[in-house]
RNA sequence: GGCGGUGUAGCCAAGUGGUAAGGCAAGGGACUGCAAAUCCCUGACUCAGCGGUUCGAAUCCGCUCGCCGCCUCCA
């Protein structure tokens, strides 16, 4: 499979380096507030890949997230609403841990928290520093970008046209404007740990590669974040790794695209940010899924309601199709005929189409064009097949979720229906189907009216009257 | 000033050299007691504009225009 790799700027073969072991890490939350919607496309897209490596690659995949517990926004927090930091750190983990189950997202192989890593950030600075890659001002440290070769490479910056107009704030104590930090010395009431300048906390581009090389070892496969990331985060990171250390850093660096609002970046500082769970509260994770990877990772994607009401609207022809045919195929059995067959062995060719377009950097686009062609297509043999071979239906619906299932779309519910919640509808069906006989028509379309408004929705086919939910 | 993205039907959106996927919305027909769903049919003489390369371009090159982002914390 191919991927575009913002190292090289070009789509690049992908494959594990080591073994059948795939290492991912993405840049994870600052837990100083809940997550955004563009805070959520990275969460969906890259988790939607490592589900694909695991299912259609069988590659095992480390997937490693960190949570930044330290950084400065949390000590401001902390501040405004006097709790401590790990006080509001714990608040937001707990509702960042909250919001991928309520994503029907997996939980990361490993989640380090930053300020578990300290001590290691500290040994990794110390060896910097020793190095001549670091030094040290009133108990700051920071790295000395001029010590490296190609600072820049990764942005396709050049250190020379950085100066010129730009809104790097010349420091008071830096020896180059670029020089970031890597240790930041604590003000009094400042959360602290030891080292070397005294105490301090570590710099936010430490932790990624100090917990990246600790989690994953030798699987630095694919480094992956938004493309804001890109400048100056990911920079420093390739810049402190290779100084650190002959050995390779991440050989894949994979970037989302941004979220806008509107036309525009949607930005906290604007007012034009929802948060994630606020999207969750209108609309099923299904159609949040859907609605995300209906545009190609790298390419913005503008939040609208229209988008998400188309999103939904096509999540549910997808769903009604699966839930009618799984009403109707309950406990029937048999041979099929050859029209069946048929229909069963046309549906190879689905799935390659589906893997050719994931294959071909990760274009959920194309993927979500191909089920949608499926679904089409089975609409078709649904209508003119009959009697046994219409069986073949079920095999439509398993390769929906065979091929849905790394894009998080069309699984089996959850256990939400009791079985006497079917019960009771399969009676009122029953009563209904009396009442139509009886062409008592004003009765039984008030079943189907008031069943509607609890949402539950009827329709008579030639097959018998099927009921399905309605997405909440 | 530097770097980068993007402009495709009413809306969303793939396609990056071989003659325009898919979804949503809309209209007509079939089916239905009526609905709903589903099926059939209807959509861009064209891919921001202009010029060039090519047998052939939405796709490559040049210029112009529009929108957006990064260069400071940011997914």
């Amino acid at each position: 499979m191919k991927l575009y790799n913002t190292l090289t700027k070009r789509l690049d073969p992908f494959a594990p380096q080591h073994g059948r072991t795939v290492g991912i890490y993405v840049c994870g939350p600052t837990v100083y507030d809940h997550l955004h919607i563009g805070n959520v496309r990275p969460v969906l897209v890259f988790s939607a890949l490592r589900r694909y490596f695991e299912r259609f690659k069988g590659w095992r995949v480390l997937y490693v997230q960190n949570v930044t517990d330290i950084d400065d926004r949390l000590i401001k927090r902390s501040i405004e609403t006097s709790q401590t930091v790990a006080t509001i750190a714990e608040t937001y983990t707990r509702a960042y841990f909250d919001l991928l189950e309520a994503l029907g997202v997996d939980r990361p192989t490993a989640s380090p928290l930053a300020t578990d890593y300290v001590e290691e950030m500290v040994q990794f600075i110390a060896g910097l520093v020793e190095k001549g890659h670091a030094y040290e001002r009133d108990g700051d440290v920071y790295f000395r970008v001029a010590s490296v070769a190609d600072y820049g490479a990764l942005s396709g910056r050049r250190l020379a046209d950085q100066e010129a107009g730009s809104r790097v704030r010349v420091s008071e104590s830096k020896e180059d404007p670029l020089d970031f930090t890597l240790w930041k010395a604590a003000r009094p009431g400042e959360p602290e740990w030891p080292s070397p300048w005294g105490p301090g906390r570590p710099g936010w581009h430490t932790e990624c590669v100090v917990m990246s090389r600790a989690h994953l070892g030798e699987h630095l496969d694919i480094h992956a974040g938004g493309n804001d990331l890109m400048f100056p985060h990911h920079e420093n990171e390739i810049a402190q790794a290779t100084a650190s250390s002959d050995a390779p850093f991440f050989r894949f660096w994979l970037h989302n695209g941004m979220l806008h609002f509107g036309g525009e970046e949607m930005h906290k500082s604007l007012g034009n940010f929802r948060y994630a769970y606020q999207i969750l509260e209108a609309y099923d994770a299904e159609t949040v899924e859907y609605f995300y990877l209906s545009r190609h990772y790298r390419k913005p994607l503008d939040f609208s309601e229209d988008g998400l009401r188309a999103a939904q609207a096509a999540v549910a022809r997808v769903r009604r199709l699966i839930d009618d045919i799984e009403a109707e195929l309950r406990q029937s059995d048999g041979e099929m005929g050859p029209a069946g067959q048929a229909f069963s062995q046309s549906l190879a060719r689905f799935r390659e189409r589906f893997v050719e377009a994931l294959d071909d950097d990760f274009n959920t686009v194309d993927g979500v064009a191909v089920l949608q062609d499926l679904v089409s297509e089975t609409n078709r043999f649904r209508a003119e097949a009959v009697g046994i071979d219409r069986l073949a239906l079920r095999d439509a619906v398993e390769l929906l979720r065979e091929l849905g299932w790394p894009l998080g779309l069309f699984q089996p519910a959850g256990a939400s229906s009791s079985s006497i919640e079917a019960g009771l509808l399969d009676l009122l069906v029953g009563l209904r189907r009396e009442l139509r006989a009886r062409k008592a028509f004003d009765l039984s379309d008030r079943v189907r009216d008031q069943l509607a408004e609890l949402g539950v929705e009827l329709k008579d086919t030639p097959q018998g009257t099927l009921w399905s939910r309605l997405a909440p």
